[in-house]
DNA sequence: CAAATTTCTAGACTTGGTCGAAACTGATGA
DNA sequence: TCATCAGTTTCGACCAAGTCTAGAAATTTG
């Protein structure tokens, strides 16, 4: 026998599931392993901004499946090849986020919670010159924002 | 002799800018020891965006004269009383910018340089309206850019 | 099966915060 | 002006979290 645990384990529907998720891996330049497929998963699963630690914990949550070093490694590696958007709001995390089209995004400081804003909420006029020499990569608006009962 | 070595030294222009500054922080309610003067003179003689680490080297530049702790607490205690910013693009650092001014921010994430975009520059239009309950806490954009030549 | 790539474990590093003890501040009274 | 004293601030040495590194082991591809 040449299979895993982890395989032997899987139902038929995960695996059209990841089997899917790994071609779009491979269009993009990834190669799919089991690990970074399963972070994709967890990702593209849920529209939800996540941080490395979230992935983590949910990567495990049936057991053991992927380091902390493989965790950090992938998001990295996703984000350079585009499929997510680094999300930089709060000092001490990065967010993850899936969704890669041009949109804003609200972000919570008393709950640390991080929302989008749909891009045609909100229009840039009078945009400024770059420095000379350089090329955009990205603009990030983030409306921060307080609950309204919370001590100031 | 009442006066210690430090104010020995000291010439008269200092004496006087200092003095200048420690009026600045009673008046927003901030008791000015020499630390927080120092920290003060250093953040608003130059108009530039500086983190924790920098007003530590830059303090302690001829001599100890305040602590890491100190230069922490003091930034976070500027932040809180509206005399400085808080600008976070870059997730390992903060920086504190002393224009509170409504403007906007270039970061390059090659060199990790960041710069103003006077605020009549960047027009919004058609705000988002806020999620039910909360209050803006400040609206931050950050336009990222690269060095053309840098390799991508 | 072999070569190349990826993952793992363990630990290091940085930013930023905490704690009790020591030093300073500024108000008061002589 | 000077000493005193309560309250505040600073210090120094740790601690915690997030992220990255290195080399060895495992997996993937062809």
């Amino acid at each position: 026998m040449t299979y895993t645990h982890a395989m032997e384990t899987r139902n038929t529907l995960k695996i059209d599931t990841d089997q899917d998720i790994a071609s779009q891996l491979r269009k993009v330049g990834i190669t799919p392993t089991q690990q970074r497929v399963q972070i994709a998963e967890i990702l593209f699963a849920r529209p939800q901004h996540m941080s490395a630690d979230q992935v983590l914990a949910l990567v495990n949550r049936d057991g053991p499946t992927a380091s902390k070093a493989t965790i950090y490694n992938t998001l990295g590696l996703f984000a350079r090849k585009g499929l997510v958007r680094e999300v930089i709001v709060d000092p001490s995390k990065v967010f993850y986020d899936s969704n890669t089209t041009i949109h804003h995004h609200f972000f919570n400081v008393d709950t640390g919670e991080l929302t989008d804003i749909p891009a045609d909420d909100l229009i840039l006029n009078n945009m400024p010159e770059l420095p000379p020499g350089t090329e955009s990569a990205g603009i990030d608006v983030i409306f921060r924002i307080r609950s309204r009962d919370a001590r100031h």
